[in-house]
DNA sequence: TAATGATTTGGAACCGGTTCAATTTCTCTT
DNA sequence: AAGAGAAATTGAACCGGTTCCAAATCATTA
């Protein structure tokens, strides 16, 4: 069936062309009856009008991009329903693209700028080089960066310099000095300046700053995972000085981190203590003592200011800079050393 | 800057915009030093051709849509990562519509069908009635239900019956015979038969093969979640004979039921036993016992059946029912009653 | 060298909407 | 009843690609 036309409705209704796009689109200079002829014949044709065709001599197709290597953590998810809500009021669709290997990335940063296939992108985590935010803020739409950052643009983030120094710094309160880091990849292919090489920065601040003198090997990488982060632990507690405590990165690093403390028989907090960062939802349960960074929030706030964008041009040739707040979260998992 | 139209590129190789465009899509028929000519004056031009009016002459997206309520949930996110990887093989991209109220979905059924904005449809976890149903098979589109089931309809499901029935039957196999079941709201307003009521006769089938009286008060319902299901337990502990297992209907819930006993200070298993169901990554940590479903599979399968339908149309005239396998994994949140 | 057939190429027509200048119809005065 | 002004309506042109027929170019053979 279909491939019903407006052309055709027009036809069976008796009217131009125009006025059932008017009807449509319910312009108010239609009159009574011509508007109820048109209906009858939408109606009894099925007609529904072809959204690509629309886009097309719109310009403006009603989606926002969110490109996010989303599957890697739980907390790309929380980030992406806060955006869902802002899209749903606004009647927005929501155009996914996953990345998981650095070609895909090139070939989306090389391709998306043109953005003839939504209004807006948003960004997740992926902190684009120089080059990449050029063609970004030359392209035809705006760009908001979630959970990642460039200096000339805009984007919604939080300080993970300050929180690799909260977790830290809570580690040293507790009386720990001997403080291992695990995380994913420092200079990962994905990320320009990741969150986990800022996170580092505010551990060995808060080391330095506690006069507490930074090992090497107690800092370990490894791509993003439970199985990753157990296996660094058990190298970590392998070594002839064991820490007795550890930052991971997130908290998806710190059930690895928990599971191989939990297979040597150590008791966490008394014998480990461990402490993760985001606050994903079972952090609560696993009594994760962590850095909570407002994840679905982000989310939130990255669609709201990308739409001011989109209906401001003014506000998108000033990059704003929205960062918000951590929180310490102290559970179960941390406690003075000494096992 | 840009805006570059075919038509310019064709004025700056000094060629007709046929050519131009047989050399995009690399036609055969173009002579070398053309196409060369041409190659140039789009690298000088920086045109990039327009997606959505090529996707409006050619009647082809390369988008598929994919309906999922809640992609919030672990398991929405394990089979939207499978999907991801066929979409990628196929060079597709992903149309995300999340649902989260009854009015979005109604909105959603009746607009989707139409399929103008994607090549294909994927519906994850809600089942048609069978007017929608009969407005998707007769939609411009192929549609294959994950999770979700409908006779007319290409689907990918698992035994939910079966699923109720193996975790009740490996807690009476254990000696339990106050068994409760927890759930999300049966008649939830989104499914036509939900996943949950399913399980729900299984694990009733299992009581009345072995004779287990089925007690009404050990049957519990409410919205998903694992603070809902935290309380829900709260009540079923509170009960003058309380359960001494728990079948939840979903690992989500199963962590509310973990708490709860935690809480309580009942020791799992021994006080209490818990089996889940779906088997999400946290699952493994959790150590807690649960039926397996492969939640990553469905979503692959889900898209290569997809896929299929769209290449060729006699797949999509007879609807194809995949079933996957489901496994009992037992760990370590159950054991013979006794405490 | 001319004729023949095979390759390339040009560009109008089309995909299905929206828009706007021009035209028609309606309403209100006098 | 005629005329002016407002409101409603029409349909060609456009958005930026693809396609296909006709025309032009090239290669081959007699």
């Amino acid at each position: 069936m279909s491939e019903v036309t407006i052309r055709d409705v027009a036809k069976a209704a008796g009217v131009g062309v125009g006025t059932v796009s008017r009807v449509i689109n319910n312009h108010p200079s239609v009159r009574e009856a011509t508007r109820k002829k048109v209906e009858e014949a939408i109606k009894a044709l099925n007609y529904h009008p072809h959204t690509i065709a629309r886009q097309l001599s719109l310009g403006k197709t009603s989606n926002i991009g969110v490109v996010a290597p989303f599957f890697i953590r739980p907390a790309s998810v929380e980030r992406l329903r806060g955006v869902e809500t802002i899209l749903a009021e606004h009647k927005y669709d929501l155009i996914l693209y996953n990345v998981e290997t650095k070609e895909r990335r090139d070939e989306l940063f090389a391709s998306l700028p043109r953005g003839d296939m939504f209004d807006g992108l948003l960004i997740f985590t992926l902190s684009p080089s120089d080059e990449v935010a050029d063609r970004l803020i030359h392209g035809q739409i705006p760009v908001v960066l979630v959970d990642a950052s460039h200096p000339r643009m805009s984007r919604v983030i939080i300080d993970d310099v300050l929180g690799g120094y909260m977790a830290t710094k809570h580690l040293i309160d507790l009386g720990h000095e001997r403080i291992a880091y695990i995380s994913d990849i420092l200079e990962s292919p994905f990320e320009h300046v990741g969150a986990s090489s800022l996170r580092y920065q505010g551990y060995q601040q808060a080391l330095q700053e506690a006069g507490i003198p930074i090992r090497p090997e107690y800092y370990r990488q490894d791509q993003h995972g439970v199985l990753q982060a157990r296996q660094m632990t058990y190298a970590l507690l392998s070594l002839p000085e064991p820490p007795t405590a550890i930052f991971a990165a997130s908290d998806t690093q710190a059930i690895g981190a928990l599971q191989a403390a939990q297979e040597r028989g150590l008791r966490v907090p008394e014998q480990l203590s461990v402490i993760g960062f985001d606050d994903i939802e079972i952090a609560e349960y696993l009594k994760l003592t962590t850095i909570h960074q407002p994840l679905f929030t982000s989310g939130v706030e990255g669609a709201a200011l990308l739409f001011q964008c989109m209906e401001n041009p003014d506000r998108r040739r000033q990059p704003t800079e929205i960062l918000l707040p951590l929180r310490l979260i102290e559970r179960a998992t941390t406690a003075p050393p000494g096992g």
